[in-house]
DNA sequence: AAATGGGGACTGAACGTTCACTCCGCATAA
DNA sequence: TTATGCGGAGTGAACGTTCAGTCCCCATTT
């Protein structure tokens, strides 16, 4: 835990994830993961209570990170526009440089361990005091304002993120390349589908 | 086969989708989808070559469903706008009627299944003449005459389906309810997002 | 400095379970 | 009788998990 000679909690966790992403909860094997990690199988086990809990870990993990890239350079006095759109290129460009990330996000969502989950607590902070809001704050201010379209929530949230993960989803498979300038005007149209 | 006293096929076929969309494939071994189908586990094997061949045709099932659900009163002669507006709505309602259905794709489409699968393939018609189009016959169309924006279309269609799953999802999972004017508001704001 | 001993991190063969799939006998029909 | 459609116990492979044993580090002793 202590000693980064060798971190084999971390180790693991990296290739649980990579192999996740790569081959799917089932392709994954603890037998693999441990290979993979340069460690035994039992040594998974002395770090994670089963399989489960493993994947538990790793998902928070890249919850964290992901939250910490969206925290970066909050532009905290702009529009809500600007907030929003901080979101979206924010989580497009941490999608498309960490594609593995994003692959295991997928297979967690839709699986017996991500059913339970909210699309929206995602972003649910939890200690940051003012720094960020969540989306559905975002969407809320954005109604009150005039500026969004008064859909309930989860409408709002599907009109703009669905977008955001077919097209990385899709940069991702190679079907489109992401450079700067579509992410801009793929951007500008999610937010014509909320705009008042 | 030919006997509709008792269509074991049809059973399994059934028995299958109903299962898998709800406890995922692995959720759903081939004993379990016998019974629910009131056949012995070997009998699957009389209809299918393995489980991989029965899932397959539950898919193949599905598409041919959804396809025809979408032919029905197909505006052949109307703007891109309302032929893509049929589309959309049909594919809504499909999903609405049918949650099993949407579940089991959800499934199918990011599994080892259907990683080779591309999205606009779902809508490759292949033998109905010119009652209907592909949508990215449609998008190009609409490119063409000025009405959408000129955007790779895997972009376009990821802003006009990708919002459709998602809100579809959250409808079959509880958090909305879609009644037929948020349908109507939901496919508008779609259609904000890829209309020039 | 060198020798010793104890403790805990680590390992991987082995275990029990689960699953897709097979095989052979049975029931029905001709 | 022969042919056909079917059932479900049985089979081997693969999996997650365990646990008895190994090995290394370091405190203690000489």
């Amino acid at each position: 835990m202590k000693k980064e000679v060798v971190d084999k909690r971390r180790a693991i966790l990296t290739a649980a994830l990579e192999l996740i992403a790569a081959n799917g909860f089932h392709g994954a094997p603890t037998a693999m993961i441990a290979d993979a990690a340069g460690v035994g199988t039992g040594t998974i086990y002395r770090y994670f209570a089963d399989k489960e809990g493993l994947i538990e870990e790793v998902f928070k993990d890249v919850e964290t990170q992901l939250n910490e890239t969206l925290m970066d350079n909050y532009p905290v006095d702009q529009t809500v526009r600007r907030r929003l759109d901080h979101y979206y290129t924010g989580m497009i460009r941490f999608f498309i440089d960490n594609p593995m990330k994003f692959k295991f996000l997928g297979q967690y969502y839709d699986s017996p361990y991500g059913v339970a989950l909210r699309r929206d607590k995602i972003f649910a902070q939890k200690d940051n005091g003012e720094r960020c809001e969540t989306m559905k704050n975002l969407f809320e201010q954005g109604i009150a304002e005039g500026v969004i379209k008064d859909l309930p929530i989860p409408v709002l949230f599907a009109l703009f993120i669905g977008t955001l993960i077919s097209v990385a989803r899709d940069h991702i498979l190679g079907f489109i390349v992401l450079d700067k300038q579509l992410i801009r005007r793929t951007a500008d149209a999610s937010w014509d589908a909320i705009k008042r």
